[in-house]
DNA sequence: TTGTTACCGAACGTCTTGTTCGATTATTAT
DNA sequence: ATAATAATCGAACAAGACGTTCGGTAACAA
C-alpha cells in the first residue's frame, strides 16, 4: 500500500479515537476528524464511504489482534495475544484490556462504550463456544448451548463494564474471580 | 391539557413508534414523524425539544406504567402492573412482556432494541435492590452489593434479549426458570 | 523520465435541523 | 353568543452537515 494512503488512513483513525474519547459518535462530524487529521474532505471519502464504515474499521482492527485465534486447532486458544502462557484467557483478557492496549480501554470508558462492547461481545462468543466447561457444576449447565454461550459472554461484558464504571479498583485476579463466580 | 395538545402529542407517539418499528433512530427523521403523524413542523418542536427528548419522553411513558412500584412500602413489589397476585415479580415481568403491552415487544424486538434495553435495565436496577434474596447459596452472594445488583439486573436483560431473538419459543414460566439458573 | 496514483481545496447541490411569522381553527370564559 | 385565549398550520428561512466533483499539485513506481 502506497505510504501516502497509510499516512492518511492512520491520521484519520488517529483524529477519530481521540474524538470518540470525548464526544458522542452520533455528534463527531466528518469536518471535525478530518480538521483533526489534517487531510482533505475528498481524501476522507476516498478511504471511507461514510462515518459509519469508519467505526467499523476502526473496530475490526482493534478487536482483530485480540481475537486472533487459530481455526481448526481443536483445544483451548492458547495464541490469543499472541501469548503462550497458561493463564485463564478470560483472565488475560482482563489484564490486556487494563493495560490499554490499542486505546481500546479509553474508548470502553467512554460514552461510546454501548457500540464497543456490542463489538467486543460479538467477537467474545468463538471464544465461549470453547469455554463451556467453565459452566460445569453448576445449574445453568442444563440449559441450551447456544444459550450458555451467550450467557458466558453476557457476564463478562456485564462484570468488565462494572470493573470500568467503579473505577477498576479491584485488580485483575479478584475480577476474574468475581467473573467465575457470577457464572 | 387541551384536548388538541392531547391529540398531537399522541399522534407523534404513535408515529414515532411506528417508524421506530421499522428504522433505526438515528436515520428517522422529524420530517417523517410529522408527515406520518400529520401535524406541523411547528407543531412537533412545540412539543419536544429534539428527536432525543422524545424518545426519552416515550421511554418514560413506556416504562412508568411498568415499573410504577410505590415508594415507603417496605416489602416485596406487589403493586408493579397494578397486579396483587403470589407470582414471582421476574415471571410477572416475562409474561407482561411477552403480552406486548404498550407496543414494547416490538420496540425491543426492533433494530433500536439495544436504546430499549438500555431503559430497561435502567429501572430494573431498582427493583432488583429487593431481590438479593435470590442469590441465596450462590457463590455470588459473597460479592458487593452494587456488583450483585447489577448482576440479577443483567441476567434478566441479557436471557430477556436472548429469548427475543430466538423467536420466544419457550413458554414465560421456562424462560424463568432460565432466568433464575442462570443467576 | 514518464505514467500513475493520491492528495488538496474549493465549490456545489441536497438534506435535515430548528426557528419564525402570520393566518386559521379549536377551546374556554364571560 | 361573544370575546379572549391558545394551539395548530404551512410556508419560508438560515445554518450546518453530507457526499460529490473537478482541476491542479505532489508523491510514487516503472
Amino acid at each position: 500500500m502506497d505510504r501516502r494512503q497509510r499516512k492518511s488512513r492512520e491520521a484519520i483513525f488517529r483524529a477519530f479515537e481521540e474524538l470518540l474519547k470525548k464526544r458522542d459518535f452520533a455528534h463527531i462530524t466528518v469536518g471535525e476528524i478530518i480538521e483533526k487529521a489534517d487531510v482533505g474532505r475528498a481524501t476522507f471519502y476516498a478511504h471511507f464511504e461514510t462515518k459509519e464504515f469508519l467505526l467499523k474499521e476502526l473496530c475490526e482492527e482493534l478487536f482483530c489482534h485480540i481475537f486472533d485465534t487459530e481455526e481448526g486447532d481443536g483445544h483451548d486458544h492458547r495464541h490469543i495475544f499472541e501469548c503462550d502462557g497458561d493463564e485463564p484467557v478470560f483472565l488475560h483478557l482482563f489484564r490486556h484490556i487494563r493495560s490499554n492496549d490499542n486505546n481500546l480501554l479509553s474508548l470502553l470508558s467512554s460514552s461510546n462504550n454501548e457500540i464497543f462492547l456490542g463489538y467486543f461481545k460479538e467477537n467474545l462468543l468463538n471464544l465461549c463456544k470453547g469455554q463451556l466447561d467453565l459452566l460445569k457444576g453448576r445449574e445453568v449447565e442444563k440449559l441450551p448451548e447456544d444459550f450458555k454461550v451467550n450467557h458466558i459472554a453476557s457476564v463478562f461484558v456485564e462484570v468488565l463494564k462494572w470493573w470500568i464504571d467503579t473505577g477498576l479498583k479491584e485488580p485483575e485476579e479478584t475480577i476474574a474471580e468475581y467473573f467465575y463466580m457470577a457464572l
